[in-house]
DNA sequence: CATGAATGAGCATTCATTCAT
DNA sequence: GATGAATGAATGCTCATTCAT
């Protein structure tokens, strides 16, 4: 059962120097609620599986709440999706500015991503949910697919600098994110994630790999 | 409209000298009919917005007819995926046979799997079909995950052979699968889809990967 | 309860020597009960209150039934309001051929109305329901609108047949129609409802009123 | 969005002299906004359309304001029917006390009536709104129904002294009803609305029918 | 007295599934 | 074995109404 404002006066966030009225951190914390129980339920039973109602029936929230909040299904998913992009973009921002090289831009895209996997899914490794692919940054929403994109140009961009513009950029970027997310998976089934070990082994592919095309002039 | 025995004799069965009764012959069309409206309603509007009345209304067939062949919609769909591994694993167990090295292994299953991918689309993709990831050997059936493991075991077993069994091959066919997925996606979205360049292409990646990796001592 | 095919196996239809199979007699029986159904409950608690659950409720069927044979509340009111106007329109017919002049034409109209009203809601009435209004040919269908052109029309050639184009006639055939409507209301309420008397009395306005008008030129 | 006290401190009943408090003038603003947005919802979508929330949403006013002003969508209905009667009444009294004569009588109280439904629905007609017909005094609420029998009344009273006691006078007022109501539909569609003519016409059948039906005695 | 979020009953509608024909 | 109408559980969603703030 996801926390609602029933639950919880949540206090904490009073504690934390956040003041509003109640009816804000209800609303609040209504919200987050309907998001937990969400991201638990796809987790779950999976996206399409899942029906609204066993979203709020993890709640403690009546049906009609539901409504004030998102109004599809859909608009919960995107929600939940958009909270990863939204958390995850700033980290591969960072992972741009600070790389000096196309192998530290690499390395440190892999690692954010893998890291940010490991973690968005803790809870739900634990709970031993098969549904994770569904959750977090794994997925084709429209937000996702600008991250791609964002990644595909950073690529492009890098590769082209380099002087290599004969590459096949676009199945290059395919490629690497084929891994990241086929990797992504199988990272999440060891115990413990070993996210670094990932992201050099990925990283170490997509290089060695540019070099040998370069050579190759694909 | 998909062809059922109220469409169609099938004589042509007859003449490929397949002998049965019509009674059989019956049966056999019904059944292709119904996997055949499935696929395309899959194709259309994808697995999860179909229902089953969708694959009947396709078809000739009165909707209890349907429950004489499968149970489910989740049958059907494993249906078409197992027709899909049927018809896939006998040019994988070829391309195993017929290669002398890992590079002609990589390039023959990638090949074989690019060129499947395009035929098993070809229709959808005249259609304009949106859901096309949906189609054929793209999800993960049980069936599809033992294929997936066949081509784990295919590379663990060169790899090792080739005395580097320092590699995490677990990570590196799923890298190999990744790339599959990935660049299979968009291969089909280039007119026409250059199967042979995406194997070569993918071929090269996981070539020159093993290499560096070996070195490296990964 | 509205009889449905699970109440009675109505073998007067055999008897009467229509033969059919049991299904399709079922399906004529459902149809029936779920139209008596809805007229009942339009009758009881006006179109406007009632729900498709209120009509379902009102037989032995499933509520999923009801769209086997209907789309909507709308659909049933239509084939309510329709089959009335077919039932209506051939009396209305008889009146015109057989009415020599104005006056004929007037009281068959008028008669043929009431009468009509009054048998249509012969069982309302019996049943106190109040919301008489909504049965039958008083209603805004398209089809009834179609009737009161028809109506109209005949007013309007009659009167410019007798030479009297100066007339308004859509103001008369307005007229016409509130006077039928109006009292056609007031009608049901008596015991028992006179329908040639308000016939003679709302063509008796009709005529009169047509030799005044020309007289001024309206 | 209809004005509510939020909006307007409407100083100019304070300036017409009514004196009071802030309090009670925003009570009687509110009370105002919620009328007007009801006549607006219901002209626009028709009343059993509208709900309570499509009211509230036209206004400033938050949904639980509604119920410090009225209990139900009905409520609110009355009272604009009840203010509609409330102000037509009045004139009707102005007619009766002018008339000397039947057709004075009959004169005065269908212009009245004609001129009144224009008016009321100037703004609707404007709008273009479907759904004049909700509007105003031409509906069966209680209040209506009183109005009809004083003029009802009306009618039986001057027949009555005009020694015409053998006269139907429900059915005669109903006709004179029914002929107002369905020619006020009629006239509402014609540009513009042509009051006078209508009430000379209407009048005109109501007169030479009365006349006719003494000599036949009905 | 205004507010607006929560409530939950209630509705329309879909759909897998059954079963008499 | 094919048929297709009946079924009724299940779902998305709306909305009148309440009540803490």
């Amino acid at each position: 059962m996801q926390g609602s404002f029933r639950d919880t006066e949540m206090p904490e966030l009073a504690e934390l120097g956040i003041r509003r009225g109640k009816r804000a951190m209800a609303k609040a914390a209504n919200r987050r609620a309907i998001l937990d129980a969400a991201r638990a339920v796809f987790a779950r039973i999976g996206y399409d599986a899942a029906c609204i109602r066993d979203i709020i029936r993890q709640t403690n929230l009546a049906s009609g709440t539901f409504y004030n909040y998102f109004k599809s299904k859909e608009e919960v998913f995107e929600a939940i999706s958009d909270d990863s992009v939204k958390r995850f973009r700033p980290l591969l921002q960072g992972v741009r500015e600070n790389s000096k090289d196309l192998e530290s831009y690499l390395f440190g895209a892999y690692g954010a991503y893998f890291h940010f996997l490991a973690n968005e899914n803790e809870q739900a490794i634990k709970d031993g949910a098969p549904h994770l692919a569904l959750i977090g940054v794994r997925v084709d929403t429209p937000e996702m697919k600008t991250l791609f994109e964002e990644i595909h140009g950073d690529l492009q961009l890098v590769i082209m600098k380099m002087g290599h513009d004969q590459i096949d950029t676009d199945y290059l970027a395919a490629a690497a994110i084929g891994i990241a997310r086929e990797m992504g998976d199988h990272m999440l089934q060891r115990r413990p994630p070993d996210a670094d070990h990932a992201a050099r082994f990925a990283t170490q592919i997509i290089i060695t790999s540019i070099e040998a095309l370069v050579k190759e002039g694909n």
